[in-house]
RNA sequence: GCCAGUGUAGCUCAGGGGUAGAGCGCUUCCUUGGUAAGGAAGAGGUCAUGAGUUCAAUUCUCAUCACCGGCUCCA
């Protein structure tokens, strides 16, 4: 007998040789027809697999992620069987579960392609090896064998993967006719699978490297209950209504003209308006910080991006040097602000005593990005940065850092954003040579962004090899309404700028000193923040940001000149509000507005202007009786500051 | 840059070898109204661009461009 010990702490005794299963049915049938996978002493497990010792176990159903994706791991193997079906002589790179749901890269033969209206085909046939129910069975097989197993097989890319792996720790899964060499753990068959849906199709490199041939990824997900698949269809529908490309075109903020060039993004008058107030916002919050704007050109003399190092590193990847008329002038636009800042750094000698210096730009830059990388506005080619650059002492950094946070904080606060990850990304401390700068500083900087966080009570991830070449750095991300992670704030320390710009300060003991730079931007830059902002409030932005709102809709037209009155009235106090004087219906009006998403609508009739008054509707919440014009203003404005109150907290 | 897909009116989309349709929006007229779509008429498209096949191409083929989904990249 061996002791199994339950998440709950309850022992219970089993023959030696229980699977997971056995154990789940010696608990209740209903789990037993329910679980997916088991943990055996923290290690994932096929329910098949016997039991020889005592353990610790934890049984995984589908809301578990082990669960999960073990479910979407077998799933994977089954769409890769019925691929290997419809395209015999498919070889097959890897098929790993991701997300939401899984993928396999494969290479189909010669001249084959697979494209989205095969699908179908596939899933029916993924449904029908399901139906079959048959047993995914484990086998473990010496190297030798494997390779023998899968050179007969024709499967150069699992041969790769064999080569790599160590000889006694190589298993095999077999359901039905399909073999294939994977760590596990699976299902105990096929039977689980209810429902199935291939969302796409890819090309993907073989190991992730452009010098590798590209293959082919299917994508697909899959569930134990056609309702489920149901449902995660609705939540992809209603993941789609909130795509920042769609909200702003429907409600005019931005627009890409090919005539214009790709990636290149014009704001309309209210994406400029929007943008305009996170602007002001953010500006408003830095000078209390002790920042300082400054405005830089948007080109630069090629010569400056050489000092900077930029031009030997990213030179052909960027817009290429513009020629002036005159011979030996080359000017780049510029691909980030920094080395300007460093120029205004320089401008003047600086005492210890000016230290920090914080130099703030909202600084438009100019990066080529590759064609096949541009999203809407997460990733475009002319961005403007939310730029600073602090200039500091070494024994002022950690100081620095923590007020950065603040910031940021300040930031996710006025906007809502809870659902944020933090990223400390720090150097390989095996591969020290990539860095530059002494290990002192780095071992000082490392630490005060370590203590840092912990001060604020972050939760953070950290990534040793993720750091710039230059310095660590702490970045914040976001998820889009499709999950897709987008990287937002980031606060980078640096010391190689300084270095290379000969930056110095006086110290007190009346020698020369490096300061260090710290590189900031809490938004990011303007249009991913505003992407992401957009996808996470779906266009229903706070009443401070928002472009429009208030809009004043007159009864009829007896009263558009009142309601163009109110509307004056209110932008004289700050108030964004327009009329929508169309000749419609009142319903109609409200209903056009309420889905402009407009915050506040005041509809204005005989009894309003006798009374000198408006009827105030608030979006989705209907009428909220009359008020005079004065009182909306207080209301309003009240409104807004009690918003920007709670973030400055 | 790479792989696959898409490109028809301002927007969302239908159609299809014989040079085009709907809804919304827009313009005009009627209507002058009380909290989520009042009625009528009208304007608007080289069917992304270029070549090829054909008596005939918006439709088929190829190329180019842009967009979409990924991969690689992201100072």
């Amino acid at each position: 007998m061996i002791k199994i010990t339950l998440p709950d702490n309850s022992v219970r005794e089993f023959d030696q040789g229980i699977t997971g299963l056995g154990i789940a049915e010696a608990i209740s049938s209903r789990l037993a027809k329910e679980v997916l996978s088991i943990s055996v002493n923290g290690e994932v497990r096929d329910l098949m697999r016997p039991i020889d010792s005592d353990a610790s176990i934890k049984l995984h159903l589908w809301d578990d992620r082990e669960g999960q994706e073990t479910f979407w791991h077998s799933s994977a193997h089954i769409m890769a069987e019925a691929i290997e079906f419809f395209y015999p002589g498919t070889k097959f790179g890897i098929g790993p579960t991701v997300d939401n749901g899984f993928y396999y890269d494969i290479d189909l033969p010669e001249g084959k392609v697979l494209s989205d209206k095969d699908l179908a085909g596939i899933e029916q046939k993924v449904l029908e090896l399901s139906r079959l129910k048959s047993d995914i069975v484990r086998s473990e097989i010496s190297k030798a064998d494997a390779l023998e197993l899968f050179t007969a097989k024709g499967d150069p890319y699992k041969i790769e993967l064999i080569t790599d792996l160590v000889d006694g720790t190589i298993t095999l899964y077999r359901q039905g006719n399909f073999t294939d060499l994977c760590r596990g753990p699976h299902l105990p068959n096929t039977g689980f699978i209810k429902a199935v849906k291939l969302t796409n199709i890819a090309g993907a490199y073989w190991r992730g490297s452009e010098k590798n041939k590209m293959l082919t990824r299917v994508y697909g997900i899959t569930f134990p209950k056609q309702k489920l698949l149901e449902e995660y269809l609705v939540l992809l529908e209603e993941a789609k209504k909130r795509d920042h490309r769609k909200i702003g075109k429907e409600m005019e903020l931005f627009h890409f003209s090919p005539a214009v060039g790709m990636g290149l993004p014009l704001w309309l008058p209210k994406g400029a308006t929007l943008r305009d107030n996170l602007e002001k916002f953010l500006k408003k919050v830095q000078k209390k910080f002790g920042y300082e704007q400054v405005i830089t050109p948007h080109i630069g003399d090629v010569a400056l991006y050489r000092t900077s190092g930029h031009l030997a590193k990213y030179g052909k990847d960027s817009f290429q040097p513009i020629h002036t008329p005159n011979e030996g002038e080359e000017y780049m636009l510029k691909p980030m602000n920094c080395p300007h800042h460093c120029e205004i750094y320089k401008f003047k000698p600086r005492s210890y005593k000016d230290l920090p210096v914080r130099m703030a730009e909202f600084g438009t830059v100019y990066r080529y990005e590759q064609s096949g990388e541009l999203h809407g506005l997460t990733r475009v080619r002319s961005f403007t940065q939310d730029d600073a650059h602090i200039f500091c002492r070494p024994d002022q950094l950690k100081e620095e850092f923590l007020k950065v946070i603040d910031i940021i904080f300040i930031i996710f606060r006025a906007l809502d954003f809870k659902d944020y990850a933090a990223q400390i990304s720090l150097r390989d401390p095996n591969n020290k040579e990539k860095y530059i700068g002494s290990d002192e500083n780095w071992e000082k900087a490392e630490s005060a962004i370590i203590e840092a966080c912990a001060e604020k009570g972050l939760k953070t991830v950290t990534e040793l090899g993720e750091a710039a070449f230059y310095g660590p750095k702490l970045d914040f991300m976001i998820k889009d309404a499709l999950g897709r992670k987008w990287q937002l704030g980031t606060i980078q320390v640096d010391y190689n700028l300084p270095e290379r710009f000969g930056l110095e300060y006086i110290g007190s003991d009346d020698k020369r000193h490096r300061p260090v730079m710290i590189h900031r931007a809490p938004f990011g830059s303007m249009e991913r923040f505003c992407a992401v902002l957009i996808e996470h409030t779906a266009g229903k932005f706070p009443l401070w940001l928002t472009p429009e709102q208030v809009v004043v809709l007159p009864i009829s037209e007896k009263y558009n000149e009142y309601a163009q009155k109110v509307s004056n009235q209110l932008n004289i106090s700050d108030i964004r509000a327009g009329i929508d004087d169309r000749n419609e219906k009142i319903g109609r009006k409200i209903r056009d507005n309420e889905m402009k998403r407009i915050p506040y609508l005041l509809i204005v009739g005989e009894k309003e202007f006798e009374q000198n008054t408006v009827a105030v509707r608030r979006q989705g919440e209907g009428d909220q009786g009359s008020m005079t014009i004065d009182e909306f203003t207080a209301f309003i404005n009240n409104e807004v500051s009690e918003q920007l109150a709670d973030a400055w907290k």
